[in-house]
DNA sequence: TCAAGATCGTTAGGTCACCTAATGATGCGA
DNA sequence: TCGCATCATTAGGTGACCTAACGATCTTGA
């Protein structure tokens, strides 16, 4: 992956195939960003669904492995293996709740802050690729529409 | 799937987390909006990648194996099982190409493309709950942003 | 002309994230 | 207290992707 642009050049048929099938789109930009993140994240040992947890993490201390599951819509039984690899590298931790013994409450460890820190610069670093050509104010824009349409606009 | 609307009530730490995270955006709704596709296809015996190969058939007639895997960034490997899968169901067939015989030239059927006029009226029903509380001309500028972003606007 | 290298389709083996169904421990309402 | 719901976990399966290899075929250049 040494390409400065995300999306170079694309065979032709595609705007004339594809020009409505926004499910497609977003399908393939999406699996489309995800890699590249994920090849940019790879020096830090970390995968994309992994810095999304850390991330929630940091915003949400003490969250249930319910919370995360819900919140980032990510696979519970993943997310089981991915904490268990988070206690084995010391980037976070699983405590009980003592309020319901059933739900563990998962916190972040410094080491767990820093490498979410280092990956965040990442991920601009991706949004600076895959938007690259589009002005400030698209970019804004399609920010809007995106959280829009996850219906996460009521909270910015 | 019974949801009429694709992505209901997640739950709060999103807007704070993420809310700058475009990657992560994009990745989530390409999932699920996939997801969404598969489950309204699979009446049909399709997945959503199989109906971008129909769709990109019908409009490149004749095309090569490579045109196809770079046409609509799937696998290589991918395509030779799902190939092998529309002859048996006499959706697309493999013919030599005269000028070229290491590469194969594909056709649909005629049943090929009725499945494809189903397939795509499902692909609409995606949009609408995709994109369904986004007024019309939101959805008509993000979908002009997404085909921008794919580098495909040269020609619409 | 023909040998070297590129390209096309194909196969095999691996990864990742997801799915479903089942389980034990725990909480909670009737 | 009994029954049911919920939380974390495990196991088995799926789809799509990746890389590396292979024969067949095309292309290029000595």
């Amino acid at each position: 992956m040494s390409e400065e642009w995300a999306f170079a050049a694309p065979p032709k048929p595609w705007s004339e195939a594809f020009s409505d099938d926004v499910a497609f789109l977003f399908s393939k930009i999406g699996a489309r960003s995800n890699k590249l993140y994920a090849e940019l994240l790879a020096p830090l040992g970390l995968r994309p669904n992994q810095v999304a947890v850390l991330q929630y993490l940091a915003a949400s201390e003490g969250a249930s492995q319910r919370e995360i599951v819900s919140g980032l819509w990510i696979d519970a039984g993943s997310l089981v293996a991915m904490l268990d690899e988070f206690e084995d590298r010391g980037l976070a931790e699983r405590r009980r709740n003592p309020s319901d013994r059933r739900a563990s409450a998962v916190h972040l460890t410094v080491d767990g802050r820093d490498q979410l820190g280092r990956a965040l610069e990442l991920s601009k670093e991706v949004e600076r690729r895959l938007l690259g050509p589009l002005p400030a104010a698209d970019r804004r824009r399609l920010h809007t529409l995106l959280k829009s349409i996850t219906g996460l606009n009521g909270r910015g």
